[in-house]
DNA sequence: AACTGTAGTAATCGACTGATAACATGTCAA
DNA sequence: TTGACATGTTATCAGTCGATTACTACAGTT
């Protein structure tokens, strides 16, 4: 005879499933904020309880430090795999890597959340230090002098916006968004919205 | 005899009252993110009962929207006001304009903060109406073409970063921070600094 | 002086949330 | 096989927060 289903998650590694509770918690930070989700939330997400979240990362908040940690790793990682080439090309070519971060749920937002939370005492060391892991790579890796690498993440910081304000929803209806995004990407609007939900909220 | 003093606070006209409370929101939103300030914080701050300030605003989300809407207003005032002069030096002096709004205590973190909630319905629906009023005066009332709207909203918004990660405490001891507050601010980097708090976070 | 609207507070409630404790079950080496 | 550790859950708590209710007191009008 068939036992009733089992109600409980089906049984992983620890490191397994902290990989995969990281990976939805990404998704739930950045589409609510850090603040604004719960760990229960994050829990679902993974199909796991919420006591085992807690108890995987000790607390709410050093979970949301692993995972802008690991943020700023992915996104570095995919600078330096663009490296190799034409160095004339290179700043394009990052930018196209950081827009292709685009389809890692949460990836970009989890950054920008980051970035307003310096305040905070913990979660703002890591912030400013994944910052500043960002800036020497581009300067001493990617070769950009200050006033590049400053253009180079000031565009990074609006299209942060544009997710975050869920622009893409409005082009071709509203002058200013069909006009940021086509500037943002002159030949990528497309691909771009394609990526991203509209005005309402799933992702 | 003399009466022990009131643990009310001192009449006002409401429309004041309103307006002093919108205040001190701005302030404490901008410090601690929507999402993250109760409006008990802003009540203290404000110098008012929370049941006050809930009675005056109906919600929460609705005082937030008053905030952010007269931020975005404020914004613009701004710009404005430095439109007669030399078109040449018209991005200058909007530039100026911007980075001197960080005396307005969180007028600047609460724009950064809107530009993340572009999930929720009804803030979403006002955050990008305000990001939509400051291109527009940008693109038609300062008269800059789509690349230099882009190039200019984009360094406000890494302007806004530099701003929540707190990283002017780090000038002069770290070098991504000392270079891209250099790059940020060619000759006002000491002014900024003294304008914004150190990694402790009061302001 | 009494009336009426306005400005403001204290008390309290229900819902939510992060964390803890106690318990259950699967896995694997000896 | 057994025992010990690892994986995971249910139950529950203590604190917090936005909102509601009911009350107090002041100010201006007639």
């Amino acid at each position: 005879m068939t036992v009733e289903s089992v109600p409980t998650a089906p049984r992983m590694k620890a490191a397994d499933r902290r990989e995969l509770i990281l990976e939805a918690a990404t998704a739930v930070f950045g589409a609510k904020t850090y603040v604004g989700t719960t760990t229960d939330e994050v829990a679902r997400a993974a199909g796991v309880s919420q006591p085992y979240v807690v108890r995987l990362f000790g607390t709410k908040e050093k979970l949301f430090i692993e995972v802008i940690d690991r943020a700023y790793d992915r996104l570095i990682e995919e600078f330096r795999a663009v490296l190799p080439g034409d160095p004339e090309d290179l700043g394009r070519r990052m930018g196209t890597a950081y827009t292709d971060l685009l389809v890692e749920r949460g990836m970009l937002p989890v950054v920008a959340n980051s970035t307003a939370l310096g305040g905070e005492p913990e979660i703002g060391r890591v912030a400013r230090a994944g910052f500043s892991r960002i800036w020497r790579f581009i300067r001493d890796e990617a070769g950009f002098s200050p006033e590049q690498a400053r253009e180079f993440i000031a565009t990074g910081m609006l299209i942060n916006t544009i997710v975050g304000l869920r622009l893409t929803g409005d082009y071709g209806d509203e002058v200013s968004a069909t006009e940021v995004l086509d500037a943002c990407f002159p030949d990528a609007v497309e691909k771009v919205r394609s990526l991203l939900p509209a005005a309402g909220e799933p992702w």
